[in-house]
DNA sequence: TTATATGCAAAGATTTTGCACCGAT
DNA sequence: ATCGGTGCAAAATCTTTGCATATAA
């Protein structure tokens, strides 16, 4: 759990229930997970908070930098991950359909240089990769 | 016009009139277009192509890696543009939301870390950064 | 207390699919 | 001639919203 109370009430945002569970939810649940596998978890512990609860808490946690909506796969539906401050990035196979997450400076790097070259100051840098994995290249 | 045509006799399927409109309209449209307005430009010249066409030659398209769904900004729709050589990264600023495009060699930097370090073959390099542009930062 | 947040249900938006017909190869 | 592709309309899926009630601060 991290100072995301504060993070809400320096915006005069409330602390409720439905979105610590969210953000819990978003913790420990894989990664980029979405809306509907968040309310699962989520009301595996309070059945009651509804699936709306969890849109508006993702787009909310979206709004204050928190959280990352993205699009990786095929399927339909939006996935949502905690944005930390480590740079990470993602690997997503063509073939094996996999889809890696990594942490490293490579991202830390691009970061410096949107600084210096785009005077653009990045909150969230988000790298996605399409190809062919390790393994399904030897395959 | 690319040899899209070869590319899909290539996996035994056939080139279309509703796939080349669609594909002239990503080509002629401005960066990251929606189904919808993809739909929109389709039917200009053939008002009789359908809005399922459209989505099933832009799913085609990504499977055959020709074309790139994504989600960057806040709205509904998946977006979609053309996959190009040369590499490319978007900048969306979170105070004006406007979308920038750019190419330079930083991505290539990328794709030559993400093979040498983890072993993985980038088709498709997608770097997006959401922050402050530079016109908001000194706003 | 009082503005914010929620549940619920309904609507809205986006995307997918079944099927009979059409058309590229 | 054949098999893949399309239009059409309907359904499925995903997401947002209005409003009365509940609740954090």
């Amino acid at each position: 759990m991290t100072d995301i109370a504060q993070t809400l009430r320096g915006h005069g945002l409330r602390m409720t229930e439905a979105r610590r569970l969210v953000w819990e939810a978003l913790e420990t649940a894989g990664d980029h997970v979405t809306a509907q596998q968040v309310a699962d978890r989520v009301q595996a512990s309070d059945p009651s908070v509804n699936l709306s609860s969890v849109y508006r808490s993702l787009s909310l946690f979206a709004e204050l930098g928190l959280v990352r909506e993205s699009r990786l796969g095929v399927d339909g539906a939006s996935r949502w991950e905690p944005i930390h401050s480590d740079d990470h990035f993602h690997l997503v196979c063509r073939s094996c359909g996999r889809v890696d997450h990594h942490a490293g400076e490579a991202v830390s790097n691009i970061r410096r240089h949107l600084r210096s070259d785009h005077g653009f100051e990045a909150d969230a840098v988000d790298l996605v990769a399409r190809g062919l994995c390790e393994r399904c290249r030897q395959a």
